[in-house]
DNA sequence: CTGTTAGCGCGTTCAT
DNA sequence: ATGAACGCGCTAACAG
């Protein structure tokens, strides 16, 4: 790796002119430049992306702690994410807080000594800690999917998604409808969609049996196992389902079919999230889509944003969400 | 952010003691110590992670090129990754070449200039024009899944795999058997599978008719359009098709329920990939496992240990595969 | 138009 | 045990 100072040499002139050639300034005389830029093509030299941001403050990379990186959701967000950063040089630094709370809050800390120019967080709680940490961080941050006050979020719309599956359920006839969520300490899918599906329950005067509310985590054996649960204790059998996700819905349906129940007849189900999946199986599922790309392209334009005007100014957007209504309801 | 001057300043010793305080070396008081350790407390310093690259030549940092970031194959890989690189506190940064050739030798520069301790890379094709950059990129680096001749390699046994497959499907009686591939830039999934296909039908002296060979690209729609085509154009109709991803797979067998073909009655099917899918499509699929999440955690070693050794000795792995045999065959 | 001088924040001899 | 001085590779004043 030769240095820009070699280059000077072999080229006759002081490294400042070197390194004006390589950023394009207008003063440089063509004969000049020319001699330099031939040099710098022999040399095969490529300056260090490293020295320059040390002088810079700028380092052209965006940090993204994800929850789990093998998901459908992640891999969708940070494709949106990398689509729009870049068109404009900027690259993504990965951290897996694999779905643990302190990961992320070690993250953020790495991230910040790391010099990233940004930091987009899609955290899986809404501690009091993380909120802490967040406020902390003295750097651009988005946070994608959880409502953190005081900065700017992209955020899916969980209360009214959940309402209008379980309306939905509703208004195809059903009225002893079963829950499958997960943990309260994420404020989005665990209480935002909970509560979606309490509220319609309770207006509509409908009530719930006790285990008919079920807590699962993120994948499809636990939705399996939540479904058996639901089915071997409750008094009366429900006639159809709320998950939260579509991988809960999947291992729900994995049971019920397995004791022989038919979708939707027996037993109607949905989910969140518009996974691949839910397209495919039999019968196919009836769920949301939170155009999870789109939220990532979301993330990083305002991160870009608040990197260029460096103003403080937070803002939250809601985003749209499409209900996608299929054969297991 | 304050520097490290700062905190030399406020607990009145010099900046190497703090440097030294930092990095745990042995020859400070113990009351010296105490003293930057608090001033370092209170103050909430962090040392620059840039800096300190600049001086010792490491940034702890992977450069990850992918050839799709949003794909289960990307998904799985990229953790397995993580999995390995986090244990030693390296970070990945992310390259998402979207299947354009001319993007992966683009990161591969930018990757450089960014001083990054080793590259993984992931590539569709194995170019004559990408060979050369690899072979000149001067830092450790494991290429995936194509055999690219002079540098490290993870590699999967796409021959094998094939063969295995279409033998599975010769063992079932079925000796028309039709083909859906990609296009042979792409030396694994392009050439060798084909490789594998043909060759098993020529050594069983069986006879391909024309049309029962298309192409299509890495995603479901083109694979329902190839088999399309097959259905459409063959003077006889198969009665087996090997597609070479499961996405392909997949497509195909849209294409064939709609027409009502039953699977595997009127047509069997496989592919390759193992895909979440591809368990829940029905019927499920037969397909092979390429442990993905396991190449990316041999690649991280492999890069690990050409970054810690120094070595340049250059070794090739081929990866164990699972053959899955499961209602669509 | 071009060069000189000064750092950016840190680790590392080499003295003391 | 501690500190002064130097340099990593680069950009940004300020002169000329």
């Amino acid at each position: 790796m030769s240095t820009i100072l070699e280059i000077a040499k072999l080229a006759n002139v002081s490294r400042t002119t070197v390194s004006r050639v390589i950023n394009n300034s207008p003063n440089v005389s063509d004969a000049v430049r020319n001699k330099v830029l031939k040099v710098i093509e022999e040399t095969g030299y490529v300056p260090s992306e490293q020295a320059k941001s040390l002088r810079t403050k700028k380092t052209k990379v965006i940090g993204v702690i994800l929850p789990k990186i093998s998901t459908e959701t992640s891999s969708k967000l940070v494709s949106g994410i990398d689509e729009e950063l870049a068109q404009f040089g900027y690259q993504i630094l990965l951290a897996n807080a694999n779905l643990e709370k302190e990961k992320e809050i070690e993250f953020l800390h790495l991230l910040k000594i790391r010099q990233v120019d940004g930091i987009i967080l899609t955290p899986t709680n809404a501690d009091a800690r993380l909120i802490e940490e967040v406020h902390q961080i003295q750097k651009p941050i988005v946070v994608i999917g959880q409502d953190i006050p005081g900065v700017s979020n992209v955020l899916y719309n969980d209360y009214h998604a959940a309402r209008d599956l379980v309306t939905l359920m509703l208004n195809k006839g059903h009225e002893k409808i079963a829950f499958i969520g997960v943990d309260e300490s994420d404020i989005a899918v665990g209480v935002m969609r909970k509560k979606g599906y309490l509220d319609v329950m309770k207006e509509n005067g409908l009530c719930i049996e006790e285990h008919w509310v079920q807590k699962g985590i993120f994948d499809i054996d636990s939705g399996y196992e939540a479904m058996k649960r639901i089915i071997q204790n409750s008094k009366m059998t429900p006639t159809a389902v709320f998950a939260v996700t579509d991988r809960l819905a999947i291992g729900a349906m994995q049971y019920l079919k397995e004791i022989g129940f038919s979708i939707p007849k027996d037993m109607a189900i949905t989910g969140i999230g518009a996974s691949e999946l839910s397209k495919y199986v039999e019968p196919s599922l009836t769920t949301v889509d939170y155009l999870n790309k789109e939220a990532g392209r979301e993330a990083a334009k305002m991160i870009l944003q608040s990197i260029d005007q460096e103003d403080n100014n937070i803002n939250k957007i809601n985003l749209e969400y499409r209900l996608i209504e299929r054969n297991s309801l």
